[in-house]
DNA sequence: TGGCTATTTAGAATTACTCCAAATATTGAC
DNA sequence: GTCAATATTTGGAGTAATTCTAAATAGCCA
């Protein structure tokens, strides 16, 4: 009992997780930690479903709300960032570094790239506000490509 | 039924949709001309079930099937562009030429934004095929903008 | 004009959430 | 440490927007 106090509390006070949500007003749970931890890990762009499968491995009891739960409060939090490529399941995104995405058609895989930097994409009609951008590049990536070229030779 | 004749040769012939049609080995439908029609008619950003909506005040009896249907042939066509600026319905732009979407988070309206030309917004990643880029920005419209500032004074 | 086959249609099925209310856990005060 | 207040988790029901299916209908070429 009293290792786990001390395990939570350490919990609280590192990482950036516990001070997003405190500042909030919100609580540190262990489900919001793993559902972190299991985004920062691999840093590719999955949807809540293949979070919910990934947290099972270390949480074997959490549940699929939970995770919908905790995917909203740490894109709320500014940890991760929701992308919609496609129609279908939405995915979350960790880098919240300024970016766009490449969308393979081929094999459904998505690429962090990057923005040259400084550059404005569109001109801002008069009188709108502009909350961010979301720039998505459709094609097919490397390997698809060259897969598709020539299976031999 | 001769008249019914010469009118359908009408259609087919005149218009870039029978055109379309003909080369990909598709039939001419008045269903496919009327949705069309109606996306053209008023050049914004319905979703399916709007152009439902708008379909059946000219053609009662079109369902909700065949609009889906027409859509996605449309779309096959290169007469109409998907966009997907949030989860939930896919929206459908009779506007081909380059360009890309605000959309307003207060009132859901979409605009067509230019795009500055000959720009290339992003660095193509080597061996990646690039098929089109889909740019949406999201903000506050020039109306809700003024709307929220002050409602009086 | 006939026949082959694409298209339309209503309704069932599916996907990806979203909502709900009861059980549980966290946190600040003592 | 303990308690009370309330945030969070959970399983399951509910919903929106398609997507699928199979029978009826309609284009189009010979």
């Amino acid at each position: 009992m009293v290792r786990r106090m001390s395990l939570t509390k350490k919990n609280r006070l590192s990482g950036p997780l516990s001070q997003r949500l405190q500042t909030r007003g919100l609580r540190f749970t262990p489900q919001r930690q793993h559902v972190y931890n299991v985004l920062v890990q691999k840093r590719d762009h999955p949807t809540a479903e293949e979070v919910f499968i990934r947290s099972k491995r270390e949480m074997p009891d959490i549940s699929m709300a939970t995770v919908y739960n905790c995917l909203d409060t740490l894109v709320e939090c500014g940890l991760l960032r929701q992308v919609q490529l496609e129609r279908g399941a939405r995915r979350y995104c960790p880098n919240m570094r300024e970016h766009c995405h490449f969308y393979c058609g081929e094999c459904g895989s998505v690429f962090d790239v990057a923005l040259p930097a400084g550059s404005r994409p569109v001109h801002r009609p008069k009188g709108f506000r502009i909350d961010h951008y979301e720039i998505a590049v459709h094609g097919i990536c490397s390997d698809c490509s060259a897969r598709k070229k020539r299976p031999k030779q």
